[in-house]
DNA sequence: TTGACAGTTGAATATTTGTTCAACTATACT
DNA sequence: AGTATAGTTGAACAAATATTCAACTGTCAA
């Protein structure tokens, strides 16, 4: 038990050992900010709501629009999010442009997080 | 293809079997409500670490601070965060409070999303 | 080629949110 | 009792973000 050497905290250090045990343990900065950005990407209901309904299959602006209740342009600034995060793709035919998840990894995240917060309604 | 009666939404419904289909199969707005604020939790760079760090075992508010080099305070308010949202939980020990993983859940869409980080990488 | 519609975009606004700061509580030790 | 330390809290500030609005592009059909 020592004073904490950090320029940032203001912490003394209770447990060096398990401080530095966990250090060696953790992810990296860069992998740990990755995730908190593919998180944040679902942390917004409009977000949500969108994955949840492509989910289903693919869906045109319009009809997003329509099922969420919120205007083409809301939704649209959303999608753009969604697609620099990889978690959704495009394609168009003539007018339309058809958004699809990107990959099968969304669903089984969001199908497990579901679970949890079914199972606390409980 | 009709005109859309929403309130709030632009749109035309361009496909309209689609949609309705789509709403019916899509989970109810207090749920996803729910799972949005779950990933909120999940969504900061900070409460991403402080799950790390403690899916290594319980830490106190110090050993955090000293791990991620960030006041007490700071830490403390994103602990309490963390708690409203059931996602961790802590036990008090005289002076010190040692925090700790709620449930194995978050471990499972941790794992699940670092892997989605990971495969991007390559 | 003109009009209508699907969708996108940038700027502006309003709201949310993370960290800091200072004051506070509670426990331990002398 | 007095002091030091662990941790919490509320207000204030700064930064990030969601939606709106208006203007825009691209495609289709008359």
């Amino acid at each position: 038990m020592g004073k904490c050497k950090c320029v940032n905290c203001d912490c003394n250090i209770i447990h060096k050992e398990n401080v530095s045990s966990v250090k060696n343990k953790m992810q990296d900065d860069e992998t740990l900010l990755g995730m908190a950005d593919f998180y944040k990407a679902l942390s917004d209901s409009t977000r949500i709501k969108i994955i949840n309904a492509l989910d289903c299959g693919e869906l045109c602006v319009c009809d997003i629009s329509s099922l969420l209740n919120m205007t083409k342009s809301a939704i649209s600034h959303q999608l753009q999010n969604l697609k620099e995060m990889d978690l959704i793709k495009c394609r168009k035919c003539g007018k339309e442009v058809f958004y699809s998840l990107a990959d099968k990894h969304i669903c089984e995240v969001f199908e497990i997080s579901l679970q949890h917060i079914l199972e606390k309604k409980k």
